[in-house]
DNA sequence: TCCATATAGTTTCAATTGCAACTAAATATG
DNA sequence: CATATTTAGTTGCAATTGAAACTATATGGA
């Protein structure tokens, strides 16, 4: 048995790189834009969906129904996101960006980009898409093994 | 420009690679040992250290000393760690494990192994080496411009 | 059709977290 | 050596989060 040390243990060292970057891209959003990073995910969504419903979006973002609710009010409270009925299903409706929310959304993503640039810099592409390849692989595995 | 698409934007891909790993992880560490992610933490550190100031654990595990502070008192209050005088700071003390925490720890240490081989079960040890590396590199990053 | 069950979304309440203030001891400065 | 400043650690309070309950609509049998 491999011995233990919580230094090079994965998923630790997954939880301290992903809090680092989160803290740091949090912080920026909020600071420049007035945004949760869960408000700033439908944004980015909703930009190249036209409109969703709740459901659908807690599925492409990965968050949980009542974190869509509560940032999907916010952005609605800000003027960044309007509903329209859904006419197939009366539980639900349609969410998209206002133009407001567009014109954010446009002075957003380059930013955004810029972001994960400077954490990539010293990243060839190669290595870029591969980091990302094994993002996926275990994220896999961690939602696999009930 | 690339163009951004929250689906290839690798923070996101971080974060929700974290989340699934961490909150699997956290379930079992919980429902099986009675243990958040802080406390196991506190316990993997002390394991090896034998006795570790609260500051020093803090910059060990990157958790604020607040963490710290409250997964201690937890750990304290289940005798699985005790506290000792600092000679040399009369504002701090040292803490380390009691027989009770080193048996517990016993008892984790290959739970925690085993989960991380499962994540892990599809990585060649050069691809888990490799993902060690990248995140290292962009924990780094993500510190370093400020 | 009528009832049971399931699903979409919101809300309420409790637990968790994070910030700021606090105590106490150490260090630096005049 | 007296005082100001800094650092270690804890605590109180406010904000955030998550689980479970709730409303409303949809669906799938008797």
């Amino acid at each position: 048995m491999a011995a233990l040390t919580l230094d090079r243990f994965i998923p630790y060292r997954l939880s301290v790189a992903s809090n680092a970057v989160s803290s740091r891209i949090s912080q920026s959003y909020r600071k420049r834009f007035g945004l949760k990073i869960a408000e700033w995910r439908l944004i980015a969504i909703l930009a190249e969906a036209k409109r969703m419903t709740p459901q659908a979006l807690g599925q492409t973002t990965r968050m949980d129904k009542i974190s869509v609710s509560r940032a999907a009010a916010a952005l609605m409270e800000r003027g960044l996101v309007q509903t329209s009925t859904n006419p197939e299903d009366g539980r639900s409706h349609f969410l998209s960006l206002t133009a407001d929310g567009q014109s954010l959304y446009a002075e957003i993503a380059p930013a955004a980009l810029a972001m994960e640039a400077d954490l990539l810099s010293d990243f060839t592409p190669e290595e870029s898409e591969f980091l990302e390849t094994q993002l996926r692989r275990i994220e896999k595995a961690a939602s696999d093994f009930p």
